[in-house]
DNA sequence: ATGTCC
């Protein structure tokens, strides 16, 4: 694994820090840095740290964390508040599933969980939905509740591929399937985030103002949501599968919360950026690469207790068809260079999410690694990345 | 990211 090259760009005026890990293999845009430059720039800002994933997003950074004092920044989380990621375990014998015999058991997983699973899944939904007011009807939320979404949200079956020395204190299975998910609080953290930015703008809210506090009771419950909605993106699966799992992990990488930071209490907001104090956590290659389960070492506040949600963005979503249209026929990237299948029936996604359109997550994984952030725990390869089914109606 | 913006 290369070496480390741990990046203090410069201080800005206003003495925000600003820290980039990346090592010399990681493919870094310099639009992403000047984003997490101009980001930390903002009032309030205390510091500002860029994850090996560090890419370009709509205004703000992708793979970034930020502190701040007296004013938090809504905007600065983004639409998808509570997106993360959640591993399970399955008993199911990985020699006994081929990529072919699990795309036929789990066919089409969208639209409306299965009838064995709705009464479950919409009473914890009743449950969270008491007493907090919403821009959004509930009846979406029970509709979109187990459906899995677009852009980089998937849910993927998993093969352990090899175990690290720091396995050991785990109890991972080498011989199951593993189940990945990927999603987020669908339309729920996009309509808080529009109400939000329709009535305050980009700017900060003051940390004790009665908005900043309704804004922060929806956000937790987008939070719960998103958990909520990993959860029952996993039973569907399972049950498609005809089988059950245990929970190894489920943890967001798009939130804000409070926090303290060299002796002082504010904000820290990660924006796709994984907590690195919450135990065990999975940084998921694309489709067509490794994902490394990690343990994070320790309390690392200059990396903001954050690491890398996954290999991070290497091209934008507008030019994957561009680039690789004229060398890939849609149909080809129905499989990777692991013989995996991926189910995806929109032809722009499948160019968007092509591996080539992702970083090596060896690089950003090395990173961490060499920057001492995490001891790696087992790597999985991917067996079936599940994207997007057929349409269930019209 | 998005019951996706016209």
């Amino acid at each position: 694994m290369g070496h480390s090259m741990q990046v203090k760009v410069r201080a800005n005026a206003d003495a925000a820090e600003v820290r980039i890990f990346a090592n010399p293999d990681v493919w870094l845009e310099a639009s992403a840095v000047e984003q997490l430059h101009t980001t930390a720039t903002l009032p309030h800002i205390r510091a500002a740290v860029g994850l090996p994933d560090l890419h370009p997003g709509r205004g703000y950074p992708v793979g970034a964390a930020f502190f701040s004092t007296g004013h938090f920044y809504p905007a600065l989380v983004g639409g998808d508040i509570g997106c993360g990621m959640a591993l399970w375990q399955t008993p199911l014998k990985t020699h006994q599933y081929s990529a072919q015999k699990l795309e036929k058991r789990i066919g089409s997983q969208e639209g409306a969980l299965p009838e064995a699973l709705q009464a479950g899944a919409y009473a914890e939904l009743n449950g969270l939905l008491q007493e907090v007011s919403l821009p959004i009807d509930a009846s979406l939320l029970a509709s979109s509740l187990g459906t899995i979404g677009g852009g980089n949200h998937f849910a993927e079956v998993l093969a352990l591929d090899h175990l690290y020395e720091a396995a050991s204190a785990l109890q991972l299975s080498a011989k199951t399937l593993y189940l990945l998910v990927h999603s987020g609080s669908r339309g729920l953290g996009g309509a808080i985030l529009r109400a939000h930015v329709d009535a305050f703008g980009h700017r900060g809210l003051a940390a004790n103002s009665p908005a900043a506090a309704a804004y922060l009771q929806q956000h937790d419950l987008a939070q719960q949501f998103a958990h909520c909605n990993r959860h029952w993106i996993a039973q569907r699966f399972l049950h498609s599968l005809r089988s059950e799992g245990e929970c190894l992990l489920d943890v967001s990488h798009n939130h804000v919360l409070a926090a303290t930071y060299q002796g002082q209490s504010g904000y820290l907001h990660r924006k796709g950026a994984t907590p690195s104090d919450q135990g065990i956590v999975m940084v998921p290659g694309s489709r067509g690469d490794y994902s490394y389960l990690v343990r994070p070492v320790a309390e690392r506040q200059e990396a903001l207790c954050s690491l890398a949600h996954g290999a991070g963005r290497k091209w934008a979503r507008a030019d994957c068809e561009g680039r690789l249209s004229a060398k890939f026929h849609a149909s080809d990237l129905r499989t990777t260079r692991f013989a995996s299948s991926v189910v995806c029936n929109d032809k722009a996604l499948l160019f968007e999410e092509a591996p080539q359109a992702y970083k090596k997550v060896d690089s950003v994984v090395a990173t961490l690694v060499d920057a001492g952030l995490v001891e790696l725990i087992a790597r999985f390869k991917p067996v079936l990345t599940y994207k997007k089914g057929a349409p269930t109606c019209c």
